[in-house]
DNA sequence: CTGAAAGCGCTTACAG
DNA sequence: CTGAAAGCGCTTACAG
């Protein structure tokens, strides 16, 4: 006699399953995972022999089993502009030390700052059924907002303040920061203030930043100027340049706030290598408060975001929502603070 | 009469289901299936049809429905051993730029160069059924190592290059590195050159570059010294303490190569402070060739690496090991290029 | 505290 | 080219 022969034949996702755990214990399957996910309800005894199980045959839940059943996972999307700033990077970091302390995923998301990337984003991520979605930023395509309000999930919108966000918001206001550079360069003399930033439509919250300062030479009753703007994105190369452009441009200027401490920090060097005195020709600032600029010569007058703060805030306010629990208020302002250094 | 009380009520994980594109466009479910998965199986006809539904409910696949049921999933983690060191963002964002186009999801791990917690982290990440794993370096714990040779999954070590990879091998040859270095500050006269960079022992990779400047030092039958290391990481803040510490502590060198640009552009700006002419008093060099290294006044001499070149090469060959195609030698060397600047 | 049954939303393996 | 059935490995919702 011939064995039966199994008429569908699958590939196995993982070798061992919670039912060879089972019957390693003898135990059913579902008390297997009851042992794994809320080890209270189990009693000691089955429990350990689980444990004993679990160990011997090095058991690892399939994580795709586990979300499909329970329509929920440990994944949580970040949503991002940019790699390139460090800025994100900071943020990335503050939030994947607390997940990971939780066992959750981060699952990485570049939106390179573009509103229709960010909704074809976030409608693939939320396929991933995440426990929630940290996202960079308040402003987005309708379609974006409506995926995020529908999901019912806990949302995080983070960088930035707002008045109306999704769900939660955890950021500071990046117009009052502006409004502190430029009174800080008021009261330090300067007269003639410009203001400079790449591709200001797509970073809006340099905008913001410029929207600001503008507030603040309105209200000094100083000549107010439209940004200098350029194409492209934020480097200290293109920050050295841009300095030398601007300059050539409107040479009465007496001072530059830069929209990021990326082209500060390069407009500096390029002033030194040019000849260019800083902050006697020209006053020099920046925003963000990166590690660098506190090492420039001269050294860098910046404002300095809490970015790791951010992240880590974020994340602790999702993982409670999920939890159940309180974490205070859903609207949460990290705050900033002027680094008044040499440059001006 | 009642309508029939269902006796089990679950969570639905996705509003729109495969069954609900399928009723929608009058068609079975698996056909929905294959119109997303493999069109060309699918007549044009009914394809059409499909898409429309697809479209109009707003569908999206559940992927954890998709990965237990096909044994893979569009995931691959990447694990690196820092985010703070922008060399690692390069290599992601490369690595990102080419799964996002296949449609793949990068699952980010951070080990900070503890080797348990890699062998933590890739054990759990198997348990997401990735279609490969991206892992930086070729030193793991041996536990790690099992796993990913029992996994049956495609591996790509990246950053070093060695002999013995677990599976494919993309970067390039730190210790030659170190010694392209050390022959360029000989033949530029510098006869008393030292090496600094922290915790060497777990970063590994920057004591290949101190054997290869070592191996050029004694070739040439110049006096050899041990690293000057220093507990912690890298920042330019750190490298302008080192530079300061190791010049009081053997003021007769004349040349220092920096474990990776961090330091060295630290250095440049605290002897700038200080009054340290560089290279006149001592030349400083770097690794890694970051943006800001040819803007330091002086500039900073380094060897460039290939970062993004790496992120992609690493995707494109797990991509092609995935789907069968060949993607030439499993054991890719990236190189590396001296940048002769100011500082030497 | 423990378990048998049903189901999560897909894809595989056949069959036509 | 299209489909009915079975199954991926878990968890939920009951029942005891």
């Amino acid at each position: 006699m011939n064995p039966p022969i199994p008429l569908r034949r699958r590939v196995r996702t993982s070798a061992v399953t919670l039912k060879d755990v089972a019957e390693r214990a003898g135990v059913a399957p579902i008390t297997v995972s009851r042992a794994i996910n809320s080890p209270d309800s189990v009693s000691p005894s089955l429990r350990a022999l689980i444990d004993v199980a679990v160990a011997e045959l090095g058991y690892v839940p399939n994580r795709f089993a586990g979300a499909l059943a329970s329509a929920e996972s440990r994944i949580i999307p970040v949503i991002v502009p940019s790699l390139s700033n460090a800025v994100f990077i900071e943020v990335i970091e503050g939030i994947q030390a607390i997940l990971e302390a939780e066992g959750y995923q981060l699952l990485l998301g570049n939106t390179q700052y573009d509103l229709e990337r960010e909704t074809a984003l976030v409608s693939t991520l939320l396929g991933w059924s995440p426990a929630g979605i940290i996202v960079a930023g308040l402003r987005h395509a309708e379609r974006t907002r409506a995926l995020l309000r529908g999901c019912g999930r806990p949302v995080v919108e983070i960088m930035e303040l707002g008045t109306r966000p999704i769900d939660m918001n955890v950021g500071l206001s990046h117009s009052r920061a502006g409004t502190m550079m430029g009174e800080h360069l008021i009261a330090r003399g300067y007269r003639r203030i410009g203001f400079v930033g790449g591709w200001l439509d797509g970073d809006y919250r340099a905008m913001q930043r410029f929207r600001g300062l503008d507030r603040a030479l309105a209200a000094a009753g100083l000549e107010r100027r439209p940004p200098f703007t350029f194409a492209g994105g934020s480097s200290p190369e293109i920050g050295g340049d841009q300095l030398l452009a601007v300059m050539a441009q409107a040479p009465e200027l007496d001072a530059l706030f830069f929209a990021n401490d990326d082209l500060a920090v390069g407009a500096l060097l390029r002033a030194a290598h040019a000849g260019i005195a800083v902050p006697g020709r020209i006053a020099i600032a920046g925003f963000n408060g990166l590690g660098i600029s506190a090492l420039t010569r001269p050294s860098l007058t910046t404002i300095v975001s809490p970015r790791c703060l951010i992240g880590e805030t974020a994340a602790r306010k999702l993982l409670a929502r999920v939890a159940g629990t309180s974490s205070g208020p859903d609207r949460v302002d990290v705050g900033c603070h002027l680094a008044i250094r040499e440059s001006t």
